[in-house]
DNA sequence: CGGTTACCCTGGATGC
DNA sequence: TGCATCCAGGGTAACC
C-alpha cells in the first residue's frame, strides 16, 4: 500500500516512540519475512540496543540502531505500524517491545509481502538501497530525472513507478502527477519534450508534500496511520479512486482504464486533459 | 539488454 | 447465507 506519502508519515509517527529509546525485545513472529540475518541474530541484537534514528529511503523504513546495525522495514503493499492499541492488532509480523516506559510498537502485514531487513551498518544499507533505487523522488533534480526518463521507451507512467528510476512514487501518485502535469501515462517516456519534463518534475514534489499533509491515502482495510487512523489525502485528490467523477481540470468524467506494461492495476486519467497523442511540433529543428 | 508478465500472499468487497 | 470471483497502493524472478 504506501508509497513515500505513507512510509514519511509512518516515520513520523514512530519517531517519537523511538528515537532515543532502549529496546527490550524485538520478536520476529515471520521468519520467511526477515532477509541478511536470522530471528534469533535479530533478537540477539535488539535487546539493550538504544533506537538512534529513524528514517526514510524512498518507500523504506530504516531503524538504526546506536552501535548495533540497522533494521529495515519495507512494508510494500499492506504492511504498516501501529503504536498504543488497547490489544494487539492483527497480523503482528514483528513486535518491538521498549524497555521503559513499558510500550509496544508492531508492525502488521495482512498479506506477507513486506520484507525486514538487517544490515551490520549505514554503508550496508546504502549500498543496498542504491543498487535497486534512484533519487529520492522529493530531491530529483530536473535534470536528473530528465536523463532517466531520456533511457527508457517504456511508457512514462511504468517509467515513473520504477523505484530505479526515482524512488517513493507508487500507483496512486503517478496517476495525480500525470494528471497534475497533463501528461498521458502510455506516453513514451523518452520522448517527452524538455517542457513537458518541467511539467512533469515540476508536479512531483507539490503532489508529494500535499499528500504527506494529509498523512497519506487511505481506502478500504489497508493502510492507517501508526495510530490507526485514515490519511486523507483520497479525500482531496483529483485522480484515484474517482471513475467518472467530473475531472478537477475540465469537468469531463474521469476515466478509470488500463494501461499496457501495468497489468492489474487500475491507471485514472483525464481524457480531455491529458492527451494521448503526443502533440505535434510546429516545426522540426 | 530492455521490456513484459507471473507470481508472491491474503482479506475484503462484490456478485450470483 | 454461502460460495466463487475479483481486486488491491509493491517488488522481483523469470521470460521473451
Amino acid at each position: 500500500m504506501p508509497e513515500l506519502p505513507e512510509v514519511e508519515t509512518m516515520v513520523r509517527g514512530l519517531r517519537p516512540a523511538l528515537e532515543g529509546r532502549r529496546l527490550a525485545s524485538a520478536e520476529l513472529h515471520d521468519p520467511s519475512m526477515l532477509l541478511g540475518c536470522t530471528s534469533e541474530e535479530l533478537a540477539a541484537r535488539c535487546v539493550g540496543a538504544v533506537v538512534s534514528g529513524v528514517g526514510r529511503r524512498g518507500k523504506w523504513v530504516v531503524v538504526e540502531l546506536a552501535d548495533a546495525g540497522l533494521i529495515v522495514i519495507q512494508p510494500r503493499m499492506t504492511g504498516g505500524f501501529r503504536l498504543v492499541e488497547p490489544d494487539r492488532p492483527g497480523h503482528v509480523r514483528l513486535t518491538f517491545r521498549l524497555a521503559s516506559p513499558d510500550a509496544s510498537i508492531w508492525f502488521c502485514d495482512a498479506r506477507r509481502l513486506g520484507r525486514i531487513l538487517w544490515f551490520d551498518g549505514p554503508e550496508q544499507a546504502d549500498a543496498a538501497f542504491a543498487r535497486a533505487h534512484g533519487p529520492d523522488a522529493l530531491a530529483i533534480g530536473r535534470d536528473d530525472l530528465a536523463a532517466r526518463l531520456k533511457r527508457t521507451r517504456r511508457a512514462v507512467k511504468p517509467a515513473l513507478m520504477d523505484q530505479k528510476v526515482l524512488a517513493g512514487i507508487g500507483n496512486i501518485y503517478a496517476d495525480e502527477i500525470l494528471f497534475e502535469s497533463r501528461l498521458h501515462p502510455t506516453r513514451v517516456s523518452a520522448e517527452l519534450r524538455p517542457a513537458e519534463v518541467d511539467r512533469l518534475h515540476a508536479a512531483i514534489r507539490p503532489v508529494l508534500t500535499r499528500a504527506i499533509e494529509a498523512e497519506g491515502a487511505s481506502f478500504d482495510a489497508g493502510y492507517r496511520t501508526v495510530l490507526g487512523l485514515e490519511g486523507g489525502f483520497l479525500a482531496v485528490n483529483s485522480m484515484y479512486g474517482r471513475a467518472g467523477r467530473p475531472c478537477k481540470g475540465c469537468g469531463a468524467p474521469i476515466l478509470k482504464t488500463k494501461i499496457p506494461g501495468l497489468i492489474g492495476r487500475p491507471t485514472y486519467l483525464c481524457p480531455a486533459c491529458q492527451p494521448e497523442k503526443r502533440p505535434r511540433a510546429r516545426r522540426d529543428a
